[in-house]
DNA sequence: GATCCGTGGCG
DNA sequence: TCGCCAAGGAT
């Protein structure tokens, strides 16, 4: 049974979340920061940097014009911090080839950096209005739960999810960009992944999954990833170090937040390849471009 | 398609 | 406590 647009988009209209990137005012750069802030990190979190980085870069040419080291301190703790790179790069492409406008065209997105199927039609759907299908792990959850009746979503296939999702966007182009926040929202808020309320769903009686009486999912087992003792997490370590400190350090400093040394250095070798770190002249390390 | 890439809160 | 989970993308 597909997703009634009219039921599910009332509720939007009426209980949605005032998020910042919601409101009227706010840009396309705006969407565009938050949907890449957004990417695998609660909205709590990004919340705060959010506001920081509106306020002191209001469009992609003023991000454009810092330098990688000042994006990724204000990045913070976020986390995935090539992300902030990758946004910068694409605050650059846009000030310079898009004359400091965020695309409104799908395919153009997809061509800047850190932007994939996801985010290209976010942007294009709540920052312009546009039709096009944005499909997320909510989205994935509702829809696997409300359509196809099952505990949970199995392993992504963006070309079949986008086309589950297309055949129910209105025709409309408004209401399709509403319905998509409002699957998403539905996701976050409702239809959660451990404990969904159903009682407050407003698609419930239509609901194949709760018709079915809520089986529990039976798809592959997802692989679950580890953190601790990782290479993430020792990247993450030395980056903290990094952020910490105003300048250049020496690898002395480096080397207390890790024991295995093998690690650490192989962990150090793989931010310089990303361009997260820089070496100095001198043999010390910092932030790219803070020396 | 499988892996890698941070971080922190919650049940 | 600890595994799961959070508006993905690149390779």
């Amino acid at each position: 049974m597909p997703i009634d647009s009219d039921l599910l988009i009332d509720w939007f209209d009426s209980c949605a979340r005032d998020l910042p990137w919601r409101r009227p005012e706010c840009t396309a750069w705006g969407v565009l920061v938050s949907e890449i802030m957004l990417q695998q990190t609660p909205v709590a979190r990004v919340e705060p940097i959010w506001h920081e980085w509106l306020s002191r870069w209001p469009v992609p040419s003023a991000l454009a014009a810092a330098s990688q080291g000042e994006v990724l301190r204000a990045w913070g703790k976020l986390g995935y911090p090539r992300r902030a790179l990758r946004l910068h790069a694409a605050a650059t492409a846009i000030a310079t080839e898009h004359d400091d406008v965020v695309p409104s065209d799908v395919d153009t997105l997809l061509a800047l950096p850190g932007i994939g199927a996801y985010t290209a039609r976010a942007v294009a759907a709540f920052a312009y209005g546009k039709r096009a299908p944005v499909v997320d792990t909510n989205v994935r959850r509702v829809v696997a739960r409300a359509v196809h009746g099952a505990g949970d979503a199995g392993p992504p296939s963006t070309t079949r999810d986008m086309a589950d999702v297309a055949m129910m966007l209105p025709d409309d182009e408004s209401r399709a960009a509403r319905f998509s926040a409002a699957l998403m929202e539905l996701g976050a808020v409702t239809c959660t992944a451990r404990s969904p309320r159903c009682a407050d769903c407003p698609i419930y009686d239509d609901c194949a999954w709760q018709k079915a009486g809520r089986p529990a999912y039976t798809g592959p087992a997802k692989a679950t990833q580890k953190y601790a003792g990782t290479d993430r997490h020792v990247r993450g370590l030395l980056l903290d170090v990094l952020r910490g400190t105003p300048g250049p350090v020496w690898k002395s400093k480096l080397d207390v937040v890790w024991s295995d040394a093998g690690q650490r250095d192989r962990c150090l070798d793989s931010l310089l390849v990303d361009g997260l770190v820089e070496q100095t002249r001198d043999g010390r390390f910092s932030l790219p471009g803070e020396h």
